[in-house]
DNA sequence: TTGAAAGCGCTAACAG
DNA sequence: CTGTTAGCGCTTTCAA
């Protein structure tokens, strides 16, 4: 068993009370006692018990985080900022994931809920109204990252929509004939959130509808390597791969590296995040740059606003920017 | 405020010690009474405050993780394989990040152990005496991955000697005539812990002092893109530039590109750790498999075995692979 | 089968 | 300036 500031009262000859106010620069202490009370503890090595802390106060120090999976180099850039800034307020993180299941999802906000984490924030899986209510129903703050849930609860993130669009207008600029936007998770509609897929694809075809003379088209499955393959043969066509995601672009070029199509002579591909190991990727490819860490940054600092019971701003949309690359 | 065992126990018209017995399924306990109270908690949403448990069972159901920094991709897989299995028993990770600070990896060990998780996994910046004793000093298990602390402190990794003259020996079958490691963490051995890079420098050293005719030298500055076209320029021997992991390779297969200089006709270049990106660059780096899932998965096995007061090994070396790449 | 009471280690409120 | 008391919400032990 480690030590207790009941074994330093013992020790001092005081109060728990006095050496509680020792211990956390409280006023209304002697400073002679305080000094003794202090040198006490650090000679015992005393270290407070945080969990007593907590049950006793009511906060906990912890935020709770869901993402999907930090395999993908998106969240791994999102957790790490939120962990950096998280600490600088002396908060720690409980981080889970879920995978994509939404079972799991509300399972493990249910269990960072009970561990009375002061705050969420979660990049959900689960949509819905039931899902809004749930949220809604949680006892703690929660900010909502890049999966929007609704306009109630509080979103950080780019707008997807107007980014999506100005991906397009960088396409269109290089004199493509056709363009086909490569989304698989369009294939999960029904049973998962892909609220930024969808304005990406909203935006997509807003942008060609008031563009003549482009034809485009969506490629919504996860066997995109193969469609990738059927539309290139059948269209001699100046063709342009805009992808959800900068890791089905990746994974294009590498399907096409074998097949020795030449980027962007042959087709054209671009990308979406600006994750950050297309720094080692040739030819750079053209994408949409996600500030992740911004977002990241500011999540945790609304989250601490809310913990504080200040208010923000519900939805708070952080530039991205275009990035040209030589990929079209 | 949210309900509590307490109300359930009024509700019912019982007391709190049966309430527990029900909604822990403990034994001796009337079926009917369990039921009622099981609906009881039901209807009113009933969520045990995991704090109090904790306190009042002295365990808190977490395990502590520190590492540098989780954009760096071996830590984000390291990180995603002990959250994935951690889960499958019932923990939940506090993950904070040390980013090579020695002082801010003590400061969060002890606020980890101060909110009492029920172990830690470590891949440490410190070493030495000093912090040997101060990890044998917790009162909590521990688990240190990768940078091995001392033979006595329960460990888990790769065979970093064995596998760098692997490596080695795959170089040399390439007919190199000069073979130059790029270390830049030697750099830092002074004040940080690198010894899986010592490792890999003793084991490359070993090797080739064994065999004749192949000269071997090592550049240990984070200055190394500059070094490398100094070697480069200076020899027109064949070269091979074994990195000791694979970002530096990526870091010089991107500088050589922009040099025009082709891998691995001009120069070869092997990497260390295998890291996932590897997939998407071109041409495939030939390097030493790290198999951190694995690492990860066996960490929270003998975390727990350790947690629940059983024995393990003390030292736990996993297998690596040499994967031969297109790169040398 | 159930209840009562004590305790986990800390903080907070009030009285002295 | 200091001590006392109560309480955070749960588990556990012992007695009934």
């Amino acid at each position: 068993m480690s030590i207790t500031s009941k074994d330093i009262a013992r020790i001092c000859g005081v109060s728990r009370g006095t050496v509680d106010r020792a211990l956390n620069n409280k006023p209304r202490i002697n400073p002679k006692t305080k000094e003794k009370i202090l040198r006490v503890a650090r000679e015992l090595n005393y270290r407070p018990d945080l969990v007593a802390r907590s049950l006793a106060k009511g906060e906990t120090m912890s935020i709770g985080v869901v993402v999907f999976d930090i395999r993908n180099r998106y969240f791994a850039q999102l957790v790490n900022a939120i962990e950096t800034e998280a600490k600088k307020y002396g908060y720690l993180l409980n981080i889970t994931l879920q995978g994509k299941d939404p079972e799991m999802e509300l399972r493990l906000i249910d269990n960072l809920v009970a561990r009375r984490v002061d705050g969420l924030i979660i990049c959900p899986v689960n949509k819905g109204d039931a899902f809004e209510k749930y949220l809604k129903n949680l006892t703690i703050p929660l900010i909502v990252i890049g999966n929007m849930v609704s306009h109630d609860i509080p979103f950080i993130g780019i707008d997807e929509y107007r980014a999506s669009r100005d991906a397009v207008k960088l396409i269109s600029s290089k004199k493509y004939k056709n363009i086909v936007f490569v989304c698989p998770p369009l294939k999960d509609r029904e049973k998962e959130n892909i609220y930024s897929h969808e304005e990406r694809l909203k935006g997509f075809i807003d942008e060609l509808k008031e563009r003549k003379g482009i034809r485009y088209e969506v490629v919504d499955s996860w066997d995109y390597l193969n469609e990738v393959d059927r539309l290139l043969s059948r269209s001699d066509e100046k063709t342009a791969l805009y992808c959800s995601g900068d890791t089905f672009a990746l994974e294009i070029m590498k399907h096409l590296r074998k097949r020795n199509v030449e980027i962007p002579n042959q087709v054209g591909i671009m990308g979406f995040d600006g994750i950050d190991i297309l720094d080692y990727i040739t030819p750079r490819l053209a994408t949409i740059y996600n500030p992740v860490e911004t977002i990241g940054i500011k999540a945790v600092e609304n989250l601490i606003r809310l913990i504080k019971g200040e208010s923000i701003e519900k939805q708070l949309f952080i530039e991205y920017k275009v990035m040209e690359g030589e990929s079209v």
